[in-house]
DNA sequence: CTCCAGGAGGGTT
DNA sequence: AACCCTCATGGA
C-alpha cells in the first residue's frame, strides 16, 4: 500500500480506455465514510482524510498522493474487461449501464471488518452513523480543509473501550462483538496477510471466526478489503434480485442453504468477477426490485 | 401501531 | 444440517 502523503491539491487524467465514476463508486453503499458536498467528495480512509472530485477524465484531489488515490479506487484494474465478462444478460447489462464506472475500492481491512460488524441487520444510513460515532469517540482528531475530522479508531482503542461506550455509539447488541473482534485482531496482527494469502473459501471461513462476522459480512470484507472478486455477498436486496431474475435462492426468507446456493450459482454463471456483478446489481437495486430504498445519497 | 434494514449467535431438534 | 428465537435502533 502506498503511503498517504498530505499535500496541496493535485490532478491527474484517467486513461481514455478506462471507465470510472466517482459518484457511483462512493454512493453505492460499499463505503460509509464518504460524503458529497457540492462538487467534492470528502472522506476518511483509515486515518487519512481526503477530498476528491471528478470532471470528466480529470481527477482533482488533496490529502494524499496520486499513487494512493489510484490504488484506493482500483484504477489499475481494467474495468472494461471485467464488465465484458459479467455482462451476460439484460439484467446485468441494465445495471452496468445505469451504474457505469462503478469500481470496488480497496478498503482498509480493519476498518472494513469493524464497519461490517455494525452493518448487520441494519440499513446504510444507520451504519454510516455508527461508524461516524465510533470515529468521533475513539478516533484521532485531525484538521482537514478547515474542518475537524476523525480517523477510524485503531483496534487498540476499541479493544480497551467499555461496552457502555460502544453502546453509546449505537452499536447495540453488536457492541460486545466489536470489542471481542478488536481484541482478537490485536492478538493476531498477521491476520491480514493470512486472509490475503488464503483462497476465497478458506479466507471466508477464517473471517467467520471473528465475533459478529457471518457469511455475508465475511463476503463483504473479502470483496471490499481483499479484492477476492469471486465473493458474492447476499443481503436481502441481492436475494430478492436473484430470486426474481435468476430463480435462485430460497423462497421467502434467505436460508443458510439458499445463501450458499446463490453464491455457487453466481460464481459459476458470472465467473471470477462475480463480486463485480453483485455490486452493479446492488447499486441498481431500486430499479431491479421496483422499490425505492435510501440510496446513500 | 407494524414493518423493515448490506445478519449473526445460540439453542433445540 | 435445518429450524426456531432474540438481539438494538431508527425511519417509514
Amino acid at each position: 500500500m502506498p503511503a498517504p502523503n498530505h499535500s496541496a491539491e493535485k490532478v491527474f487524467q484517467i486513461d481514455r480506455s478506462q471507465a470510472f465514476s466517482l459518484d457511483h463508486t462512493l454512493s453505492c453503499g460499499q463505503v460509509f465514510r464518504w460524503e458529497r458536498s457540492a462538487d467534492w467528495w470528502y472522506g476518511v480512509v483509515g486515518s487519512t482524510p481526503l477530498r476528491v472530485r471528478q470532471d470528466g477524465r480529470k481527477i482533482r484531489f488533496s490529502g494524499a498522493d496520486r499513487e494512493f488515490v489510484e490504488w484506493y479506487f482500483s484504477l489499475d484494474l481494467n474495468l472494461r474487461d471485467v464488465i465484458s465478462t459479467i455482462s451476460l444478460d439484460p439484467v446485468v447489462k441494465d445495471a452496468v449501464r445505469r451504474c457505469r464506472g462503478l469500481r470496488i475500492v480497496r478498503q482498509q481491512p480493519w476498518e472494513c471488518l469493524a464497519s461490517y460488524i455494525g452493518a448487520t441487520y441494519s440499513n446504510i444510513p444507520m451504519v454510516r452513523r455508527r461508524v461516524e460515532l465510533l470515529s468521533a469517540e475513539f478516533g484521532e482528531a485531525q484538521e482537514f480543509e478547515g474542518k475537524k475530522v476523525y480517523g477510524f479508531p485503531p483496534p487498540e482503542k476499541i479493544a480497551e473501550a467499555s461496552i457502555e461506550a460502544l453502546t453509546c455509539c449505537k452499536m447495540g447488541y453488536r457492541a460486545p462483538y466489536l470489542k471481542k473482534t478488536a481484541i482478537k485482531v490485536m492478538d493476531d496482527p498477521a491476520w491480514e496477510d493470512r486472509i490475503q494469502s488464503l483462497p476465497y473459501r478458506e479466507a471466508r471461513k477464517e473471517l467467520q471466526e471473528f465475533d459478529g462476522i457471518g457469511k455475508k459480512a465475511a463476503d463483504c470484507v473479502l470483496l471490499f478489503a481483499f479484492q477476492k472478486y469471486e465473493s458474492f455477498p447476499v443481503d436481502v436486496w441481492i436475494h430478492r434480485i436473484m430470486q426474481k431474475n435468476y430463480g435462485q435462492g430460497s423462497p421467502g426468507a434467505l436460508t443458510d442453504r439458499g445463501y450458499e446456493q446463490i453464491g455457487m450459482f453466481a460464481r459459476e454463471y458470472f465467473g471470477k468477477y462475480a463480486g463485480y456483478a453483485q455490486e452493479y446489481l446492488y447499486c441498481n437495486r431500486q430499479s431491479a426490485t421496483g422499490s425505492t430504498p435510501a440510496c446513500g445519497r
